[in-house]
DNA sequence: TTAGTTGCAAAGAGTTTGCAAGTAC
DNA sequence: GTACTTGCAAACTCTTTGCAACTAA
């Protein structure tokens, strides 16, 4: 098990891998180039965390919130982005998912800090359990919630 | 790991026990006994699975849909009901919480048929995680996505 | 009598769709 | 020229709120 560290924005390189593997998409579905759909690709890629398609879209001056709801499914269909878990209740969330590591969540209830962590052990079970069940195995979702030493002594004192 | 039998109905002592626990909470609140709202509870906890608000209302002429909306949340309150993790984009979702056992979920993404496991040595391993970071642990969401065996066939077909 | 409960209608939020004008190929 | 893309407005779904009538205590 190990801690995984903030997604550091792309590099130049990365984002033009991100967006080269965009265009594949669309040439392979044959749709045809667009400055607004890249430019939303390139806001959703940069942005650090979670947003809401209305978060991206005020960042966004020159893409129309509907443009942004139709452009966002191309980009996880493409596997640049992909829903971010949790968000109960709100809007739906989305995060990077290109070029950055399969991590879990630990979120403190109190403070709502969160830990990303990484525990392969805990994935071969998983891979057991669909197994066990004959499912072919596609994502998960899976957060720890407690609370943190700090909240704790905070609390205590 | 096992499969968590779909949760049989409630036997009359168990819904008896349950409707006494809303009621303790009802005369804790300083609320008034009601006919719709125990209606509405019974329905719910005799629900076998995961249900929208929505389909409760429906199954029930005798309650408006804005009362269901209105009643649920007092049911998670009182611990009768919890909401179904899962359900990226449709409605929010509830199952019964009361007298039913800790459980994990295996879904189809393309049927949205529901799998109900329990797998103890995916627990401690996330105790583990969380002590080694320090947190004590309160909860967990943890789903895994997949297609099954029918689906799978039916795509090859 | 007082205060919680209910149904109905309307308001809100988030998201999708229809259509006409614009644009890539 | 054909077909995809975009912005705008409207529609749609899910959920919440305001209000008047009803009801438990």
């Amino acid at each position: 098990m190990r801690p995984v560290k903030n997604p550091s924005k792309l590099d130049d390189e990365a984002l033009a891998r991100a967006l080269e593997q965009l265009h594949a998409l669309v040439r392979h579905r044959g749709l045809k180039a667009s400055g607004v759909r890249e430019a939303i690709a390139r806001a959703a890629l940069s942005h650090g965390g979670h947003f809401t398609i209305d978060e991206l879209a005020t960042q966004l001056p020159g893409a129309h919130s509907t443009t942004v709801y139709r452009t966002i499914p191309l980009l996880v269909d493409a596997g640049l982005l992909q829903i971010a878990p949790g968000a109960e209740g709100e809007g739906r969330r989305y995060e990077r998912a290109f070029e950055r590591e399969h991590h879990d969540h630990l979120v403190c209830t109190n403070c709502h800090k969160v830990v990303e962590f990484c525990f392969e052990a805990i994935e071969m079970l998983q891979r057991d359990v669909a197994e066990r069940f004959n499912f072919s195995l596609t994502g998960h979702v899976h957060e720890l919630f407690g609370t943190c030493s700090e909240c704790r002594g905070r609390a205590s004192r």
